[in-house]
DNA sequence: CACCCTCGAGTTCC
DNA sequence: CTCGAGGGTG
C-alpha cells in the first residue's frame, strides 16, 4: 500500500543523506529538508506504529562521528529536540506535559534561540578546559579538544572573574560553535583573495574547521561559541533553566543571546513573529526557537522519548534555505544592455513561496562559485524575499554538468557581446537592440521617472510589437482607436492611460531627465542638472557645443595619433604612446582636472610637456581650452565626474535622442525647469560653497535655503565664491578659502544674513 | 593611489 | 536589498 511504500522511500532517502552528512562529509540537501523528511517519516510512523522497522532512521541518534578522530565518552547523553513547526505542535506537546505530571502542576519556560552550528560538550575540571567533543553519536564524540581550546569565546578556565567563584569540582557544558555571519564573509573574503573556491553554507563550513586535524588552520579561522546547558556536574547544584544560564554566564561563557523567561507558553506564543521577523537581523544563523520548561526538575521527571527529552521543544522556522536543480540560464538585457544572468530552477518552496527563477548576478560570481549547469544548488531567500544562488553542492555531481558562460551574441538583437576593459558585467552594445528598447521604455513609463500608470511591461511590450509605438516619444501621441484594438483594453482603461499620459507631460524638469535613462544618471545627479540647466534645449546646446569642441580638438591632435599609430613612428611618440590614448577621448581624461578655476591639472601638464617636446604644443592648445570652455556648465557641477560628463554629453547630442526629445516636445511635454519662487533675493549674485558637517541642517538643506534667497552653491572656491560655509571637520575647501582671501562664515551667520 | 561614500541598476514574487 | 561603479578626499 501506499503508505508502506512512503515510509520506505523515507528510511531509504534519510540513511543515504546519513551517511552522506555523516561518512562523507558531503551532504546533498540541506539540514531543513533532512529534518522535513526526518519529520514526515516520524508522523507516518506516530500514525503507523505498525511501519517502523529497525532500520528507520528515527530509531538512533544522528552521528557526526569521523573514524580520524579520538572518541570521548560523554558524561551523560547527548540528547536532540522534537521539533515543532506549528503553534499547535506547540500547544500539544504543553499538553502532554500536563497530562504526566500531576495535576495543576505550574509550567514555566525559558525561550532561547536555536543556533544553527555545530554542538559540542566541553568539560572543565577544578575550572580548567580538559575536554572537548562533537556530540557524536549522542554517546561517543569525535574528540576536539585541541581545536576546541583555539576558539576565543570559549574560556579556557572558568570562571573568567574570579570573583564569581569558585568553580565546580567538575562540570561538563553544552554549546553550539559556529560562524557569526561577518566572519564567515570575512573568510570567504579570504578565499576569494586567494582565489580559492568559496564556501557556501556557514555550518558545514563550521563542522569542516572544528574537525580540522591541524588545529593551527581552525584558530585561523574565526570560530565563535554560545554554551546553553549544563550536561553534567559534580558538586553544583541548579534548580531552573534560569539559574543555568544566569550560573553559566557568571562562569565567563558567552550564552545566547535573547534567552528568556517567561511564564508561560502563551507568552512565547506571542514572541514568535517578533522573533522570526528578528532571525535576518542577527549577526548569526539560526534556524529556530527552543523552548525549555524552566523546572528542571520537571523536565527530568518528564522523561524522553526516543532520543528526545520532553521537557524542551524546537520551534522551526521555516526553511530559507533549500537545494533544487538548475535547469537552465536564462539572459536577461536591462535598458543599458547589461546582461545579468538568471537561474531558472526546478521549483522548489522556501519560507513560503514556490521559488522557479534566482538570480546569478555575473558571470564572474558563477565562476568563482564555479555553479554549472544542471548542478545541484543551494537556494537562499533571506528576509529580503529576493531568491538567489548561494552555490552548487559538488558532492551531487555526476559529471554530465556543464559550465555556465556568457552568450557571445545578444540573443535579442544578435550583436556581439562586449565586455568592457576591466568590467565584471557584459553588454549588448546596440542602443536600438529591441530588448534594450522595450526596458527603456519601460524604465520610462515606470514610477520615479514619469510615472505613467496604467502602463505596465506587458502593455509597452504589446504597444511596441504591434508598432504603435517605437520610442518613448510616440507615447504622447496615442489615440483612443488603436488601444481599443487591444485586448482588455476597454473605454474606461483608455481613458485612464490617455489621462495618465496627459499628465505625465508636466512632470518636473528633473522627473524628465531621470526618465531618458542616460547612464548614470538617476533621480540624484537629474536633480542636479535641472537646478544647473533651465531646459533640456540648453542641455541640448551645451552637450553640442562640447561634442564639437571635442571633435576640433581631437582633429587638431589627429596628426599625433596617426604618427604614433604609424609602425614606424620614433621614440619620442612611443613615450607619449599613453599620452596619444587620451587624445581620443579627452573629455574623459582631461576634463574634471578643471574644475578648480584655470588651474591645469599635473595629469594635463604632463600631456601638454610631452606634446611641446614634440612641438605640437601650439596648435592644441586653442582647441583644448574651447573644449574646457564648451564643458564649464557641466564640469563644475559637483558630483559629475569625468564618465558622467561623458555620458551626459554624448547623450544629449546623439541625433536619435534629440529627435525624440523633439517629438516629445512637439507633444507639449514640459522641457522647462520650473519659475523658482525666491523667498528673498538677498543673496542676488553670490556663490557659496559649502564645507564640513553643518551643525543643524544637511548639505541639501542648506543649499537649498541659498538658491531660495538667489544666491548660487558652487563646488569648488575660486576667487569668484563670495563666501565659503564652513561646518564640523571641514574639508581642504577652508584651506583653499584662507588662501584666496575668501570670507568664511557659520551657518549662523547664513541664517543671519537671509534673516531666518 | 587607496579608501569611503553615494548613486544607480537590477531583481522576485504576489 | 545587494553589488558595482563613479566621484571625492586624504
Amino acid at each position: 500500500m501506499e503508505l508502506e511504500q512512503r515510509t520506505r522511500e523515507l528510511r531509504e532517502q534519510l540513511n543515504y543523506h546519513i551517511y552522506r552528512y555523516n561518512v562523507l562529509s558531503d551532504p546533498i540537501i540541506t539540514d531543513a529538508e533532512y529534518d522535513r523528511l526526518y519529520h514526515e517519516l516520524r508522523q507516518l510512523e506516530e500514525e503507523h506504529p505498525e511501519l517502523i522497522t529497525l532500520d528507520s532512521p528515527t530509531q538512533r541518534a544522528g552521528s557526526d562521528l569521523s573514524e580520524d578522530f579520538p572518541k570521548i565518552q560523554h558524561p551523560v547523553s547527548v540528547l536532540s529536540l522534537a521539533n515543532a513547526f506549528s503553534v499547535e505542535d506547540l500547544r500539544s506537546w504543553e499538553e502532554r506535559n500536563q497530562r504526566l505530571l500531576p495535576a495543576d502542576t505550574d509550567l514555566d519556560y525559558v525561550l532561547e534561540p536555536k543556533l544553527d552550528g555545530l554542538t559540542v560538550v566541553i568539560t572543565y575540571e577544578n575550572g580548567i578546559l580538559t575536554k572537548a567533543a562533537t556530540r557524536g553519536n549522542g554517546e561517543v564524540g569525535d574528540d576536539v579538544t585541541a581545536n576546541i581550546k583555539t576558539v576565543r569565546t570559549i574560556p579556557l578556565r572558568i570562571p573568567v572573574h574570579r570573583d564569581k567563584g569558585p568553580a565546580p569540582e567538575r562540570v561538563s557544558v553544552r554549546g553550539e560553535v559556529l560562524f557569526f555571519k561577518k566572519d564567515f564573509e570575512a573568510l570567504n573574503q579570504r578565499q576569494e583573495a586567494e582565489g580559492l573556491p568559496l564556501y557556501v553554507n556557514a555550518r558545514n563550513t563550521a563542522s569542516g574547521t572544528l574537525k580540522q586535524k591541524d588545529s593551527r588552520i581552525t584558530a585561523s579561522r574565526p570560530l565563535s561559541a554560545f554554551i546553553y546547558d549544563v550536561l553534567d556536574s559534580v558538586g553544583l547544584k541548579l534548580d531552573t533553566q534560569q539559574e543555568m544560564l544566569d550560573f553559566l554566564q557568571d562562569m565567563g561563557f558567552h550564552i545566547p543571546p535573547q534567552s528568556n523567561y517567561y511564564p508561560t507558553l502563551s507568552d512565547i506564543i506571542q514572541q514568535l513573529p517578533t522573533r522570526e521577523s528578528l532571525r535576518d537581523s542577527l549577526d548569526y544563523e539560526i534556524d529556530g526557537l527552543v523552548i525549555k520548561v524552566n523546572n528542571l526538575h520537571l523536565a527530568n521527571e518528564l522523561g524522553v522519548v526516543g532520543k528526545d527529552p520532553r521537557g524542551a521543544i524546537a520551534y522551526k522556522f521555516p526553511a530559507q534555505e533549500a537545494s533544487t536543480k538548475l535547469i537552465g540560464v536564462t539572459v536577461n538585457i536591462g535598458r543599458t544592455g547589461k546582461i545579468t544572468p538568471t537561474a531558472q530552477l526546478e521549483p522548489v518552496f522556501i519560507s513560503g513561496v514556490t521559488v522557479v527563477n534566482a538570480s546569478l548576478h555575473n558571470y564572474d560570481l558563477i565562476a568563482s562559485l564555479d555553479i554549472r549547469l544542471g548542478d545541484t544548488v543551494i537556494v537562499k531567500r533571506s528576509g529580503d524575499v529576493i531568491p538567489y544562488v548561494i552555490g552548487p553542492v559538488t558532492g551531487s555531481r555526476t559529471g554530465s554538468e556543464t559550465p555556465i558562460t556568457p552568450p557571445e551574441f545578444c540573443p535579442f538583437s544578435g550583436d556581439p557581446i562586449i565586455q568592457p576593459e576591466g568590467a565584471v558585467d557584459y553588454y549588448c552594445p546596440n542602443p536600438r537592440c529591441p530588448e534594450r528598447v522595450f526596458r527603456k521604455v519601460e524604465f520610462f513609463v515606470s514610477r520615479g521617472a514619469m510615472d505613467i500608470e496604467g502602463m505596465g511591461p506587458q502593455t509597452v511590450k504589446t504597444l511596441i510589437e504591434k508598432g504603435i509605438i517605437t520610442d518613448e516619444g510616440d507615447i504622447f501621441y496615442l489615440t483612443p482607436e488603436p488601444l481599443l484594438e487591444l485586448e482588455k483594453f476597454a473605454q474606461k482603461k483608455v481613458d485612464n492611460l490617455l489621462a495618465s499620459i496627459e499628465a505625465a507631460k508636466h512632470r518636473p524638469l528633473a522627473q524628465l531627465i531621470t526618465s531618458l535613462g542616460i547612464d548614470g544618471v538617476g533621480g540624484t545627479i537629474a536633480e542636479l542638472l535641472a537646478s544647473e540647466f533651465q531646459s533640456i534645449d540648453e542641455l541640448i546646446s551645451t552637450s553640442e557645443a562640447v561634442k564639437q569642441a571635442a571633435v576640433a580638438f581631437r582633429n587638431a591632435a589627429s596628426p599625433l595619433i596617426e604618427a604614433a599609430e604609424n609602425p614606424g613612428a620614433n621614440q619620442l611618440l612611443a613615450d607619449t604612446q599613453r599620452n596619444i590614448e587620451r587624445l581620443r577621448n579627452p573629455l574623459i581624461e582631461l576634463v574634471p582636472r578643471y574644475r578648480d578655476g584655470q588651474e591645469i591639472g599635473s595629469r594635463l601638464q604632463r600631456l601638454l610637456k610631452s606634446l611641446e617636446a614634440y612641438g605640437a604644443l601650439d596648435e592644441l592648445v586653442a582647441p583644448l581650452q574651447a573644449m574646457i570652455r564648451a564643458a564649464q556648465p557641466l564640469i563644475r557641477i559637483e558630483g559629475l565626474g569625468p564618465i558622467l560628463v561623458h555620458n551626459i554629453v554624448d547623450w544629449f547630442a546623439d541625433d536619435f535622442n534629440q529627435g525624440i526629445i523633439a517629438k516629445m516636445k512637439q507633444a507639449g511635454v514640459n522641457m522647462e525647469a520650473e519659475a523658482r519662487t525666491l523667498s528673498s533675493n538677498k543673496l542676488e549674485g553670490m556663490t557659496f560653497v559649502l564645507t564640513g558637517t553643518l551643525p543643524s541642517m544637511t548639505r541639501e538643506e542648506a543649499s537649498a535655503l541659498i538658491e531660495n534667497h538667489g544666491g548660487k552653491v558652487t563646488g569648488s572656491v575660486s576667487k569668484k565664491t563670495s563666501y565659503v560655509l564652513v561646518g564640523d571637520s571641514p574639508g581642504s575647501k577652508a584651506t583653499k578659502a584662507a588662501q584666496l582671501g575668501v570670507p568664511t562664515i557659520s551657518e549662523n551667520d547664513l541664517k543671519a544674513m537671509v534673516g531666518v
